[in-house]
DNA sequence: ATTTGTCGCTAACGTATGTTAGTTTGTTAT
DNA sequence: ATAACAAACTAACATACGTTAGCGACAAAT
């Protein structure tokens, strides 16, 4: 009989978790079986059931998980008293982070809340539109300060947000830049586009 | 009994691909059942079976339709006699019509082409990886004319290709602005941050 | 040492899935 | 009208999946 090893404070739902994501990021949250999972851990299928209620509930966890990051850094980012140009990298910069940092959990919050269940589905999409909104509103800020170029504010975030879950090919390369060299560039690519030409 | 209707030189098979990408799209390749694709087409699931080969067959011709689409496209571009710049914005404003108006296959073909099996998936992979170094290579020739900011092409191919896919959300969203308007609101973003400050 | 509760095991259930076999219906060509 | 073919149907198969029930083994507390 082989336990679940758990170092440091650690629990075993936790360890389960971290397993999945690792797990529905490279096979899709329906083509993992929770008999890959069991096995990714190390344990057979039914022992999961003693620490989570159902495969749905690891998304939950997951998805969840990622989304009140992002919201709480969001009031953050919003109760600075910088200008709006600043809010926006400050944000992209967090989000470029995330990326890097909880690489598996971001992606699969990313690409799988689909999966979700409804009463945990619409209120997902909530977050997200809201999420979307604020962010807008940061950019829209900008413009009517003149600092920002005048472009329309709900396309520039569909354009950041889904520019920086493309790193995740960037994890997956093998010529690999740095992490603080891949944030740079990103910056540059996209915070240049903002500002007015002189 | 139930014939498949085909207007206009257009094959059962055909109509069964098309309704496979929409499904695909909503709901998943692996969600996706058989059942639900036969009910969309309005026929029995073994029906099925007398067009196509398996459900896999159904991804490969999504897949390889829009991977020879845009393989065709950088063909076409790199052989035209224009500054690096300029072949950028074409590749880039393709990719939005191609987004705009064949909306659930690129989306499947983006998305989903993970579930591909073996001789199809290397095959698909190494095509992208081929595209994206193509795409590079002309960044890099703006880069060495002083015509383009230098910064790290791949980079910069990763974050314009995810960019554009996100117009999967605009797609959904309800207050659209006009196709055109998205199109040039998205090169302005993208584009502007490439050339050099004056 | 005994109790108690946590955790893992085996076995199995019910359901959904992709696909095949064999048959019947409808269409097209002679 | 009839032969020939395409395309739909019904029935069923094997497999894979999420999950439950019940039992045994280990660890911690008394």
């Amino acid at each position: 009989m082989a336990r679940i090893k758990t170092d440091n404070n650690v629990s075993r739902k936790e360890v389960i978790v971290a397993k999945a994501a690792v797990l529905f990021r490279e096979k899709g949250f329906k083509a993992a079986s929770m008999r890959d999972l069991a096995e990714s851990v190390g344990v057979e299928a039914a022992s999961l059931y003693n620490h989570i209620k159902s495969k749905t509930e690891l998304l939950h966890e997951l998805c969840f998980g990622v989304a009140n990051r992002f919201m709480q850094k969001m009031e953050e980012v919003e109760q600075e008293k910088i200008p709006a140009g600043e809010k926006v990298e400050k944000l992209l910069r967090f989000h470029i982070n995330e990326m890097v940092h909880h690489y598996e959990e971001v992606y699969v919050s990313d690409r799988e809340w689909k999966h979700l269940s409804d009463p945990y589905l619409s209120n997902f999409q909530n977050q997200r539109r809201i999420y979307r909104k604020r962010f807008a509103a940061i950019i829209e800020t900008g413009i009517r300060a003149k600092e920002i170029e005048p472009i329309d504010a709900p396309t520039a975030v569909l354009i950041f947000l889904h520019a920086i879950s493309g790193i995740e090919s960037w994890h997956r390369s093998k010529q690999k830049i740095s992490a603080e060299e891949l944030e740079n560039n990103m910056i540059t690519i996209l915070v240049d586009g903002l500002y007015p030409r002189k």
